[in-house]
DNA sequence: TCGTTATTTAACGCAACAGTTAATTAAAGT
DNA sequence: ACTTTAATTAACTGTTGCGTTAAATAACGA
């Protein structure tokens, strides 16, 4: 398994997917934060949290009993660059989306 | 399970992101040529294929006794769409990152 | 110290996944 | 019509993934 089939992996769950996408938006969030937007245990989040980590999408920082996730950027740039590096394939009908997001994706960071 | 989740978890086993990359990089390519790419025997193969048509990731056509898929785009651009959303959380925050595992390595995760 | 809070680990059940070989479908070639 | 080739579906097996509850770990406050 490569490490970007391990981030894939990572995001396939609804539930992981949706705690990515709240610690982007919300940034740094303990455990139990967390826990609350969703129906399942501690337990299950916490199993989550462990793939997500494992996966190198979030970081952990310990603070007393508390332990704050926050995702790494660098995943994100994996996928970015993926799609990126296979624009070549995609970029034909790439007018919609730019036009949807008005963004220009020769701008962006490769390194 | 959203069409993004699914999507992802398509692209989670290393053969499959293979064989997507493969038909992004020749184009499309009948399943046999694909068998001969891996180690694995012709149904699994074909399993593949199913799982990543069933995910919208590729689109089979039938010429013959030959069918042959190809990636498509849209789905590409569903996920070149969502990091894209999400842009202004990791972009250019790789040096910060790197920053604060010089000064605090003990706060990382390294899992 | 003792009980409470935050979080993880342990143990277990069940559904889904990926691989195999054997059988099936379907189009071509002879 | 018969055989070969291309590909899929069927049936079975071992493994992985996600959920649960119960127990463990660790820091906090009284």
């Amino acid at each position: 398994m490569t490490d970007l089939t391990r981030t894939f992996a990572a995001l396939s769950d609804p539930t992981r997917l949706t705690m990515v996408e709240r610690l982007m938006a919300q940034g740094e969030l303990p455990a139990g934060a967390l826990v609350a937007g969703f129906r399942i245990s501690a337990p299950a989040v916490s199993r989550h949290l462990r793939v997500l980590r494992e996966a190198g999408l979030i970081h952990q920082r310990a603070a007393g009993t508390h332990r704050y996730y926050a995702v790494r950027p660098e995943a994100m740039q994996s996928i970015a660059r993926w799609t990126m590096d296979h624009r070549s394939f995609w970029e034909g009908s790439l007018e919609r989306l730019d036009n949807l997001l008005a963004l220009n994706p020769d701008t962006m960071d490769t390194a």
